[in-house]
DNA sequence: ATTAGTTCTAGTCAACATGACTTTAACTAA
DNA sequence: TTAGTTAAAGTCATGTTGACTAGAACTAAT
């Protein structure tokens, strides 16, 4: 039976070792409906374990680097993007995430707007997948990815981060249709409007919507800035 | 200049070392007015850097233990309390928190009950501290503490969280003396009594506190569960 | 040009929550 | 017996929220 108790001597007197992985969240059309709709990129694993399943981005923690840079250095090298929003999600290191050692992840959330996802990188071993519709995950990153939907939706439903999901300029409807993808429900579009224009944050510009089928509507502008943990304190 | 410069090389490359550490909050009376407020468990350094200054209980990670094990140790070795609130508060992981070596530290926090934090272990080098006056702490362990009291205070304000500070039975006066202590401002009895009647998770008992100098209060009990993490998801 | 259809925008109304305040009940100590 | 204090319950004005109505502004079809 143990063919490798050396190895297992080994792993159990290292130190735990360090990771940090990322959900980074942005808005796409839905193919059907064409209304827009979370997705995550996801990296295929070329190694053991879990060779050949989709995981978090993620990677080792260089020695001069911050855990938020680090968190950035994933974003950027899988997708090609900058955060628009980043936040420390939570550590997990539960005993047994990984087979072979272990591992203390700690997760960032971020968001990205959707024009720069329109054009992030895929290829082999990088795709985009619609948030609720993720196989089965390596690792424990299902449970990862539910968390960070719980935090989205929980945040989505006080603050104000809505808008890094968004372009600098955008209609009302937009930022309710933002709503009711995350949250998964209709929202009346007469109190929606009412709640955003008591929000002060939001800035109405002159422009209007044009090339629409119907009324034009304004556009609006986001004035806020991101909250980040301890340094910047936001909402819980 | 360069005195070290074989060790600092090697620090360099090594990776960066993980610590749990905890911030333990528990009611204590005021020496002066002898109303409640929020009190500490600080070690003082023994070894450098930092020596002789006050820290926040912590120390490695074990192999075999999870994060919130580790918490769990911190806080019984240090005070020999079990938590009656225990939450991940946050990892920190800035380049220079340590002057000798990369540290990422897991900080916990957690609520204990005064009855017992009434008999904990106190030693010429474990003492409690007074959040609000406490002096110049070690590593970046002043800020871990502001923010520890930022979430305190947050999640006091919405979720049923001060019950954790108290004793299985209470009166809604000692409730609303949490609820000050915490928040430091002075709240309306008779507001805070229906505020308080609304949330399901408090009980009535039959019981009333007798011994006091007026009437006697009714005994409440608090029947809810605390909230954790990404297993058992409270408020923000 | 007119009309129908859709969305944007503004407003009303009732239900509910919240802060300031008043009143009565229940107990102790003088 | 009375004064003093806290517990407990209720009142009132204000603000917020969800459900709903109605007009304004635009496009597309007739």
């Amino acid at each position: 039976m143990n063919t490798n108790s050396a190895n297992v001597a080994e792993r159990r007197l290292a130190p735990p070792s360090l990771a940090i992985s990322t959900v980074i969240f942005a808005l796409r059309p839905s193919e059907k409906s064409g209304r827009p709709t979370l997705w995550l990129p996801l990296v295929r694993r070329i190694r053991e374990p879990y060779k050949d399943m989709w995981a978090l981005p993620g990677g080792p923690l260089a020695h001069d680097e911050s855990l938020q840079d680090a968190a950035s250095r994933n974003l950027r090298e899988t997708t090609g993007l900058a955060p628009h929003y980043l936040e420390q999600l939570y550590a997990f290191g539960g005993l047994h995430r990984s087979p072979t050692q272990r591992v203390v992840s700690i997760v960032y959330w971020a968001l990205v707007q959707p024009t720069e996802a329109a054009l992030a990188d895929e290829s082999e071993n990088v795709r985009w997948f619609r948030a609720d519709r993720l196989g089965e995950l390596a690792f424990d990153h299902n449970a990862i990815v539910d968390y960070a939907l719980w935090r989205l939706r929980n945040k989505m439903a006080y603050g104000s981060i809505a808008y890094h999901l968004l372009g600098e300029f955008f209609t009302l409807a937009q930022v309710r249709e933002v709503y009711e993808a995350v949250l998964d429900r209709q929202l009346d579009p007469a109190n929606f409007r009412r709640h955003v224009k008591a929000t002060p944050e939001i800035e109405e510009t002159g422009e209007y919507l044009q090339g629409g089928k119907h009324r034009p509507p304004r556009l609006y502008r986001f004035t806020g800035t991101p909250g980040l943990g301890p340094d910047n304190r936001s909402t819980p």
